[in-house]
DNA sequence: AACTCGGGGCA
DNA sequence: TGCCCAGAGTT
């Protein structure tokens, strides 16, 4: 199945179902192109970490309102970042990793964001995904993050056969086109969101089930 | 590979 | 008020 998948039209009927994509730390229902430097990507997406809430912009802006730079994070008190992270959830965790991150932007970088993924995976609390979303959202660098969507997604669907997030990865690097790797991560949440749920997806309202191996071995006879 | 971390949303 | 969900670090 997953070696007959047409990407173009796959693409293409997501973004009908979908115009506005997900983006880390922003704001869902604002339609307007990111312009947030690399850093703020990076914070952002660290703050939307294992979270599916839709206000995790606001704690970015809380943030970055008091706080704008590198330095200004480094060197802000812990509990004041925990205050001002507190809609994202896990804020004490995310605290924490959000201020070492800064101290070594600021200390080792000179405030500039790395834009190679081992330096990016060598920061504590960004894993391949938050890494790979740096490239993706705040340099334009095509890369694959997969989080649980996308990886869920990916099996369902047939177009991959994997354990781990990293062997999708892999996998969804070698399947699609280059040209899609920016968008594919957006669009695969809404869809993850909206109709490919983790328990009953809506396939009935799925406009994939024709590419699906999911729909074609699992659904359609049940239904 | 399995376990831990721990908060928001929703039935 | 349980139950589901969301990545990265640790062992």
């Amino acid at each position: 199945m997953s070696e007959y998948i047409d990407f173009d039209e796959m693409i293409t009927l997501l973004k009908e179902e979908f115009k506005i994509g997900a983006f880390p730390g922003k704001d869902p229902e604002k339609d307007e192109t990111p312009d947030r430097s690399p850093f703020e990507v990076l914070i952002s997406t660290v703050l939307s970490q294992r979270t599916k809430d839709v206000n995790t912009h606001k704690a970015s802006e809380a943030l970055f309102s008091k706080y704008p730079s590198p330095k200004d994070i480094a060197e802000a008190p812990l509990d004041d970042i925990k205050e001002l992270i507190k809609p994202s959830g896990f804020y004490n965790v995310k605290a924490e990793r959000v201020k070492r991150i800064a101290e070594r932007i600021h200390n080792e970088f000179n405030d500039q964001v790395p834009e190679d993924i081992g330096q990016l995976l060598d920061l504590k609390g960004v894993g391949r995904k938050t890494a790979n979303c740096v490239l993706v959202y705040g340099f334009g660098e095509p890369a694959v993050p997969v989080d649980t969507h996308v990886h869920r997604i990916s099996n369902r669907m047939g177009i991959v056969e994997a354990e781990k997030p990293e062997e999708t990865e892999k996998a969804l690097e070698e399947k699609i086109p280059k040209k899609y790797w920016i968008e594919i991560n957006r669009l695969m949440v809404e869809f993850g969101k909206n109709i490919c749920k983790p328990r009953e997806p809506l396939c009935e309202r799925c406009p994939l089930t024709h590419m699906c191996r999911y729909y074609e071995e699992v659904y359609k006879d049940g239904n």
